[in-house]
DNA sequence: GCCAACGTTGGC
DNA sequence: GCCAACGTTGGC
């Protein structure tokens, strides 16, 4: 099983969006990004646990936590033209991006913020953390998942 | 709104 | 294949 951490913007799809929709699930679709794409399609199993991080808001954090429940598919917005996702170089035959359906498992309370995941020993590493990292989807460490679940714990 | 860091595009 | 120009992301 691995990890990852998963970009969204709130005021565009949030965690209690998520929440809110049928059987708590969505498909992640609109990622326009080949290394993103690449790992939900190529490494990305069902089972799989990611972070819900909220980027490009007042307080960017990570926000909750979700599950894969899917294999990878096509992204049904590629094909529609009234979609902002809309990509006219794609066809039903040659689809250029997949997804997968993620499903709410838990909101973390509070959130764990940007300014405190930069404070926290053992996360130098962590991608999200790199200067200049923009990537939308990105592997987490056992060793890292396991510290930020630490962070939630200790605020209870 | 600024701007650094990337990714993509397209001329050559 | 190079690389300049341009577009996007996302923290600040």
């Amino acid at each position: 099983m691995n990890y990852w951490l998963m970009k969204s913007e709130p005021s565009a799809f949030s965690i209690d969006d998520l929440k809110k929709r049928p059987a708590h699930k969505s498909p992640w679709d609109g990622v326009r990004n080949y290394q993103a794409r690449n790992f939900m399609r190529d490494d990305m199993r069902r089972g799989d646990l990611a972070f819900f991080y909220h980027s490009s808001c007042p307080e960017p954090a990570i926000a909750g936590i979700v599950q894969v429940v899917s294999e990878a598919y096509p992204d049904a917005t590629q094909f529609d033209p009234g979609s902002a996702y809309f990509d006219p170089k794609a066809t039903r035959e040659a689809p250029i991006w997949w997804l997968v359906d993620v499903e709410f498992q838990q909101k973390l309370q509070p959130f764990i913020t940007l300014l405190q995941l930069r404070k926290t020993p053992g996360l130098e590493e962590m991608m999200i953390l790199r200067r200049g990292s923009r990537l939308s989807i990105t592997p987490v460490t056992e060793e890292e998942w396991r510290i930020v679940e630490a962070l939630t714990y200790l605020a209870c």
